[in-house]
DNA sequence: ACCTGAACACCGTTCAAGT
DNA sequence: ACCTGAACACCGTTCAAGT
């Protein structure tokens, strides 16, 4: 404590745009969407909050540099040429891991329309659809209800208090609709209650993939012109 | 300027939830989502900030109310006991246009997952699906992709940027990725290129309810079991 | 050119003091 | 019981001063 003082120096190599990217997704993978500020960065890359305003222009440019870094890595060039529903499924369900290993995505997803990552997924899902052999005059809907679908299930999985499965069927609708259920018996919402045990019981990634299938099934009819 | 100091004085009939949330929803509609703060609602209630929090809990909660209030008003007792898709139809797009009236619901709907607001959203999908005779199997299936569907679009259109049609396709496409677009040419995206047209020229609410008739479309095809 | 960190203009929320 | 508004503990962002 009665270390003289002394000034910082300037130890360590330089910062850039993509070690800072990298590290805000540590913060935001270990510690949540909380506890990314620009003062816990800068002490993570021991400098001056000021700094990072050298290579990022705010918060919500590095947020969405965070999410193409990560989106980038799933919605690369298909695989497969062979025509199916596979490959659409496959993106989809990988778009969704993706958003599980990190939840403040979902969130991030669903905040800003047309950032790039959102981009990425767009044109992810349309390739495939092309290679699926979707009619052109069905491609747009079809990836845009697709694109829609998931940035809904992010955004909610993304918040989601992921109940353990062994929680009861009367418990878990306490616990998600908190007191607001006791003002409303079955008798005002009917079908909530009568779901009661699949919102309980359902696995969110299979209930996620069957939605897809949904979709996909839909296109397949080739729904009114 | 040479007025007397004075104490404010207790003018005024009691707060009540109820009124706070009525006026955070006026501030909500007409200056948007950053310019409702407790200091800007305590002086359009010609009160102190601290005293909100006699009638809500936090902000969060203040803005489940106001979504749920709004929410309430659509998503009532189903009118028609037609079995037929277009009582479901209706009500997704009640929905699009509650959204697009209340920008900041769209949000606010995509936030929190199981806050009033959704599960009304849900029993009133739900409540449609049962009259249109959905089977029991795939209900909760059904329910779940149209209530994400929508949600997916609530966050999207929220932030959107309302394009007017006029603006033509490479303005449009530069206004929406901005200078990201500079770095992905036709080469690296060759979809979203593709379909430039039509995301400049697409109607929303059109755009929306084609999705709709793709799920309801595949709930009638009966997809794989 | 890049970095530093104090300063600025805000937030949501709390709480002693009033009525 | 309810209200008041200053105070607290934060934010994102800016900017003079340093290297």
């Amino acid at each position: 404590m009665s270390q003289s003082e002394q000034r910082p120096a300037r130890r360590r190599e330089a910062l850039s745009a993509a070690g800072i990217v990298r590290v805000a997704i540590e913060i935001l993978d270990a510690e949540g969407e909380d506890a990314l500020t620009f003062r816990s960065l800068a002490e993570r890359l021991s400098t001056g909050a000021g700094a990072i305003y050298h290579h990022v222009a705010n918060k919500d440019e590095l947020l969405e540099a965070a999410a193409e870094s990560l989106v980038s890595g799933v919605a690369s060039t298909p695989e497969s040429l062979v025509p199916s529903d596979e490959s659409v499924r496959a993106l989809m369900l990988e778009v969704f891991d993706l958003i599980d290993a990190h939840r403040w995505l979902g969130s991030q997803l669903a905040r800003a329309p047309w950032q790039a990552a959102v981009l990425l997924v767009f044109e992810a899902v349309g390739d495939r659809l092309v290679i699926r052999g979707v009619s052109e005059r069905h491609r747009f809907d079809v990836a845009s209800a697709l694109l829609q679908y998931v940035l809904g299930a992010a955004g909610q999985y993304a918040a989601s208090l992921r109940i353990p499965t062994a929680v009861g069927r009367s418990e878990f609708l306490k616990t998600v609709t908190g007191d607001w259920t006791s003002r409303a018996g079955p008798e005002e919402l009917p079908f909530v209650h009568s779901m009661a045990r699949q919102l309980a019981d359902h696995d969110d990634r299979r209930q996620f993939a069957a939605g897809v299938d949904l979709i996909l099934a839909g296109a397949a009819a080739n729904p009114r012109t």
